[in-house]
DNA sequence: TGTACATCAGTGAACGCGCGTTCACTGATGTAC
DNA sequence: TGTACATCAGTGAACGCGCGTTCACTGATGTAC
């Protein structure tokens, strides 16, 4: 049973990243000061280094929670008794979807880097394989022939071209598929792949 | 006829343009500085604020070369006589090549941000085109159904679907294609978009 | 249960640093006659 | 061509600000007896 020294950093530590998942949905990374996170979280300045080591371990902590809800949404996407092409589809659609809604804190999945010489740490980067992993299954079945290793890096491939197509539209600037088409043109050029890479 | 005011003062904006070039080159676009940048360049810090307004407007000089360039590059990449596919696959292969061999000054044409309410001039606006230019006409060959607009917007997601393979696999750091294996992905993902979308 | 001490979390003013930008001054270039 | 004045570019020390992080202090929670 835990103490209440515990209880209360745990929901200090809480608090803290809730709020700083706000200000990034709201303000994007750079939007992020401490000086913010802690008054909305209710807390002096100090007390976040109490609970967190740094502000970019903060980061590390809501990028986290993005990539558990966005893997939560890829999984719950993928219809019951699909064709392998119906399934990559669908995910596609999910992972548009999932950046619409949530576009800055999506951003910042792929914008935050920390400083040179510091290691991410491995329990984070393999939360990363959610944006894979269901794309391995369909791609299996449309390429028999490629093997486990094959099959991941045409599935980083294929995830890397739909994210570009998304990113460019959501968060580039001069080029890039118009908004207003990003679903329909993201279908498609997943159609395509999977067409072409079936042969 | 110039004045020699005119003279040394181009001579200088060539000198800091060239100085902010190789900076990003070697540190990226974070590790410009404008003290490094002047004293490269041989001049006085307050002498970059005589020849441009801005740190900002000097990365802009810097992308406009970049992308002048990259244009060039894609240009000459185009192969006399070729089928529309072999065209498209060239081009995506010039745009690989580019990006590995300038990996930072390519970078920096995406990352770079003017302070919000700063508006990007026309003129470097319209640069951004040669990014698609060159896709259109082949394109155009392989859908010969699409109208002009509808063309221009494919042309973006082609452009979108590369660029989003070649950046996480030179910039991202746990998924996309591995690095070694991008050249041959990027000829399957347009070998891919050349046959589906063609259909 | 109660008391005395130890530990550790919370506080926020102060520190420190990086760095873009300014500005009063000097010296070179241009202009008028 | 020469002289006197005007203009504008070059200089670099100083300004200013944003902001992450620290640290001496206070007060709450935990432990020993």
């Amino acid at each position: 049973m835990k103490t209440k020294r515990e209880e209360n950093r745990d929901d200090l530590k809480k608090r803290l990243v809730d709020a700083a998942e706000a200000r990034i949905a709201a303000g994007g990374l750079s939007g992020l000061k401490a000086r913010d996170v802690t008054a909305d979280a209710g807390c002096a300045l100090g007390a976040l280094y109490n609970v967190v080591e740094d502000l970019d371990r903060l980061i590390l902590l809501v990028n986290s929670r993005t990539l558990a809800r966005l893997g939560a949404v890829l999984q719950a996407a993928v219809p019951e008794g699909a064709t392998p092409k119906e399934v990559m589809a669908a995910l596609a659609q999910a992972y548009v979807g999932f950046a619409l809604e949530n576009t800055r804190l999506w951003s910042a999945l792929f914008r935050h880097r920390l400083p040179d010489g510091v290691e991410v740490p491995e329990w984070h980067r393999a939360e990363h394989g959610v944006l894979i992993e269901q794309i391995i299954a369909p791609l299996s079945l449309l390429r028999p022939d490629l093997d486990a290793q094959m099959l991941r890096q045409r599935a980083g491939t294929v995830f890397a071209a739909v994210h570009g197509v998304v990113q460019l539209a959501l968060t580039g600037r001069f080029v890039g598929t118009p908004r207003a088409a990003l679903r329909q043109e993201v279908a498609a050029l997943v159609d395509a792949m999977t067409r072409g890479l079936q042969g």
